[in-house]
This record gives structure tokens, C-alpha cells and sequence, in this order.
RNA sequence: GGGGCUAUGGGCUAGCUUGGUAUACUUGUGGCUUUGGGAGCCAUUGACCCCGGUUCAAAUCCGGGUAGCCCCA
């Protein structure tokens, strides 16, 4: 197997593989299936979304996964997007479908005929709902667990208000919900106001979130929009104001997908394995005991004590009995990416201590069984900040300033700065020249201004550009 | 979008050129023994991607399909 500095591609699948997130022989490309250890860990990403859904005050709905042709067809740069990558559902049985079907490759075309439905007046504003469901498109480029599939895990939130002053307040919030969750998830993400050409098909703008893999090419794992009134219109979603006057309404979308799991894969995993946050880990602490030959049930009673202790007090630990050596069982939660491992003989008895192996940094040490609770919750706790600082600084390795254009080339693995006038001609011949994509300028104002790295226009904003994965 | 390579027990793989009994390792299962970094021994289950063609005979040759991997746009 190579090693992730290696070969990154060969290295992800294997990590995947080993770690049996996800079983790649379902019979149709790009569509994997998600074995349990996988889903736990999609589950309780799952479940940051919803916790971070219910505080901002969206509320969940689950929407059908068929789409009439007649309603997908209604805002022309949307299906433009997306025509060469749905999939239709054309006979019902025997018989050919007069209107045929589109499988929801995203859900605005699904939601917003209700919406038109549902918003009546102001007082019906903001509308915030959300769902997590299956969504489909055929991806025509290499597929890969995770990162890219065809059946794709997709949490979607999408609201409606009455102004764009509003609707930009829900993409600020998105903004909070997606660095909350991402904290969880030790994965540093940057945000990029996405060019005109590359922006969300219908949007009025797009806020794209991408994290960087270790090779340096950057991967999206979300993005929130700014629709403006581009879908209110042809979908007629208006609403009274108080005055007795028909509004249409600005809308906003955040997304994202299980590219979250491919993304702390990529981020985190090393050679040995996976390594999970501790926030999503099925298992946070796993307990080995150390047998001599005539101290078993000794052992197994204070490991036992020990894993009912961490279970009570909350944190997800597993006490691996099972009849293999330790050294096994030492590599097997190694490649499953157990946060935290203790292990217990007849010698850390003795000293009433459990030893400890941090998977992040490999770090040994030990803790009184006395205050074992609140001393894994602080080893937890300093693994989760760990791993966030050291992706951080290793992705902002990755950056350089480019001034101009000089250079014939820009080295794989870079992600350059650069001054940029806003212009498609200065962008595109850009990005041809160094086949490169520009990813956008930033959403949150950085206090840099220099000249358009094309032009050379002086008092340009910057803009970040990279390969992507 | 274009091109190349590949498909054999759960995993990895030999055999294919030159058609005839399918190989090793690993995993799984049962047992004995062992346990502070992948233990050992014995027994045992388990496979030629699908459809068609050539042939007395196909894992092997030919055509098509499906799936996977890689490269280029």
C-alpha cells in the first residue's frame, strides 16, 4: 500500500477500504453502500447539522424524490446546470410516462412549487426548512467514495425572506452553522465567493467551502447561496406586505454532503489508518486488556468497571474482549480511528492507572483510575483542539502570494493569492495559462489590495485559485 | 467527451502467450495453545463478471455488455 505523501488517490481508497467505511462492489458506479461503521460516523455528522438546524430555527422536511419535468424546467440557467447529469424516470411499468420524471439532482425544483404555496404573507417569513436525503447525478468523471458518487448524501437547507437584507443575514448564519460544525469536525474550510462562471447554476451568488487535502488540491464540502429572486419568479412564490403589496421572495440555500467524511478522511488519516474526531468517532475510547496467564478475570472485572464508568458518564467506549492478542487489536482500532485507547494489565492494576495511546499523535501516558472520567474528557479534549491546529497550519502551508504572470508554471500542490480586477477575460486567461481554477475572492473582507495579477490594475481585491481534487 | 488497462473463493493473487485436473497467501469456521505492538499448530468452508460465438473441450481464443482503475480534454 502506498503511503499518503505516495500517492494520495491509491492511499484514500485503501484507508476507506481498511477502515470498511463503505463497500465499493455495489454493482452501479458510484453508488456504494454504507456499511455500519461508515453510517455511524455520517450519522452523527448527521446529527451536528440537526442540532445546529434546530438552533438557528429551521425546521426538517423530507420532500419527494421525483420531480415532474413541467416543474424542474422553470428557471433556465438551473436546468442548464444540471440537464447533462439528472436522471429521468420515463415508464411507469410497460407504459411511457406523459410527463416524465426527473430524479432530484437537489431539491429547489421539488420545493419550490409549495413554497408558492406556503408563503402567503410577511408573516409567513422567513420560511427555514431543511431535509437530508438521497439526491442523484450521474457524474460523468472518475467517481470516488465520498468525494465523488453518484447517489449522493446531501443535507440541503433552503429559506425564503423578504428582503435581500435578510437573506444575506441567513447566509452570515450559515456561515456560523458551517464553522460550528466544521469545529466538531477539526476541519479548518475557507470561504470564497465563487466567480460568475462558476457559481451555483441559478444562484445569485455562491459562497463556496472548501478544505484542502494533504497532496494541496482543495476540496468543496459545502456551499451557501444567495438566489435573490431568480427562483421566486418563475416559481411565483410571493408574499403580502403590509401595505397590501405582492413581494417576490429572496431566497438563500446552504449545502453540503458526506464529502464531510471524505474531507476528514483526506484531512486526518495517516499510514496507519484512520483518525477520527472524537466528536463523530462511533467509538471514542476503546479498552484492551493486557492478560497474564492467571490474572484474566481480574483484568477483565477492572476493565469491564472501567468501560461502564466511560459509558455512564456519556462517552462512547467499547471494551474489546475478544480473544486476540493485544497487539492485534492494537492495530485494528488504529485503522479504525479510535480517538483514544486504553490499555489495562496487571501492572497498570497495580498502580490503580490505565495506560493511554492518543491515535492523532501516538502519545503514551497514563491516567489514575480514580479520576478516570474527567481525565479521558480532558485527553479528548485536547485531542480534538490538536488535530484542528495542526490541519490548520499545515493548509495555510499551502498558500503563496503570486504577483503576475511571469512564471510559466504553477507547481502542483500550490494554492496561490493573487490580485484579480474581476474580470472574465483577466480570469479565464488565468486559469487557461496555468490551468488553474480560481475558487473566488473572500466572503469574510480581507485587508489586502495589490494589482490584477493579469492586467495589473492597481486597488484589485484578492482572489484564491488552486486544483481541485 | 476521447483513449488505455483490468475483471479468478470475503481480500490479494498464479494460471491465459501455446484451450484439457485452477495456485499460493490471507480472511472465515472448529479445536489446542497463547496474550504489554500483527503468535503458533491441526482440520475445514469458499472462485474463473454477464451474454453470445468458435471448439470434442473455454478461466484461457473472438464479439458484445457491465463494473473497476489510469491517462488526456
Amino acid at each position: 500500500m502506498p503511503t499518503k505523501e505516495e500517492d494520495f488517490g491509491e492511499w484514500y481508497n485503501e484507508t476507506v477500504d481498511k477502515a470498511k467505511l463503505c463497500d465499493k462492489r455495489y454493482p452501479i458506479k458510484g453508488m456504494n453502500v454504507w456499511t455500519p461503521y461508515g453510517w455511524k460516523i455520517m450519522t452523527q455528522i448527521d446529527s451536528f447539522i440537526r442540532r445546529e438546524m434546530e438552533e438557528t430555527d429551521h425546521e426538517e422536511v423530507c420532500f419527494p424524490l421525483l420531480i415532474p419535468e413541467t416543474e424542474f424546467k422553470k428557471e433556465k440557467d438551473h436546468i442548464k446546470g444540471f440537464d447533462e447529469e439528472v436522471y429521468w424516470v420515463t415508464h411507469a411499468g410497460l407504459n411511457p410516462l406523459d410527463v416524465r420524471l426527473v430524479v432530484r439532482p437537489t431539491s429547489e425544483t421539488a420545493m419550490y412549487p409549495m413554497f408558492s404555496l406556503w408563503v402567503r404573507s410577511h408573516q409567513d417569513l422567513p420560511l427555514k426548512v431543511f431535509q437530508i436525503v438521497n439526491t442523484f447525478r450521474y457524474e460523468t468523471k472518475q467517481t470516488r467514495a465520498f468525494m465523488r458518487v453518484r447517489e449522493i448524501h446531501f443535507f440541503e437547507s433552503h429559506t425564503c425572506h423578504a428582503d435581500r437584507e435578510d437573506a444575506e443575514r441567513q447566509v452570515a448564519q450559515d456561515v456560523e452553522i458551517v464553522d460550528a460544525l466544521c469545529r466538531e469536525l477539526c476541519l479548518p474550510f475557507s470561504l470564497l465567493i465563487r466567480t460568475d462562471w462558476d457559481k451555483f447554476p441559478g444562484a445569485f451568488y455562491t459562497v463556496g467551502i472548501d478544505t484542502v487535502m494533504p497532496n494541496g488540491r482543495t476540496l468543496q464540502i459545502g456551499s451557501a447561496h444567495y438566489y435573490s429572486t431568480n427562483f421566486s419568479k418563475p416559481y411565483n412564490i410571493t408574499y403580502e406586505k403590509e401595505g397590501g403589496e405582492h413581494e417576490f421572495v429572496h431566497q438563500t440555500t446552504l449545502g453540503m454532503t458526506e464529502r464531510l467524511l471524505g474531507a476528514i478522511i483526506g484531512v486526518h488519516a495517516d499510514d496507519l489508518g484512520l483518525i477520527l474526531p472524537p466528536a463523530v468517532a462511533p467509538v471514542e475510547v476503546v479498552v484492551i486488556p493486557i492478560f497474564k496467564k492467571d490474572n484474566q478475570e481480574a483484568v477483565m472485572e477492572v476493565c469491564r468497571k472501567v468501560a461502564d464508568e466511560l459509558k455512564a458518564a456519556g462517552i462512547r467506549s467499547k471494551l474489546d474482549d475478544s480473544d486476540g492478542r493485544p497487539g492485534a487489536k492494537f492495530f485494528d482500532w488504529e485503522v479504525k480511528g479510535v480517538p483514544l485507547r486504553l490499555e489495562i494489565g496487571g501492572k497498570d492494576i497495580e498502580n490503580n492507572v490505565a495506560t493511554f495511546a492518543r491515535r492523532d499523535n501516538g502519545e503514551k501516558g497514563t491516567v489514575g483510575l480514580g479520576d478516570l472520567v474527567p481525565g479521558v474528557r480532558l485527553i479528548l479534549k485536547m485531542i480534538s483542539s490538536s488535530m484542528l491546529e495542526k490541519a490548520k497550519a499545515r493548509q495555510q502551508g499551502f498558500v503563496t502570494d503570486l504577483a503576475d504572470m511571469s512564471a510559466d508554471s504553477i507547481p502542483e500542490g500550490r494554492i496561490v493569492r493573487i490580485g484579480w480586477c474581476g474580470s472574465p477575460e483577466c480570469g479565464h486567461s488565468f486559469e487557461d495559462k496555468y490551468d488553474i481554477k480560481i475558487l473566488g475572492t473572500p466572503y469574510r473582507p480581507e485587508s489586502w489590495t495589490g494589482r490584477c495579477v493579469c492586467c495589473g490594475k492597481e486597488g484589485c481585491k484578492p482572489a484564491y485559485a488552486a486544483r481541485t481534487l
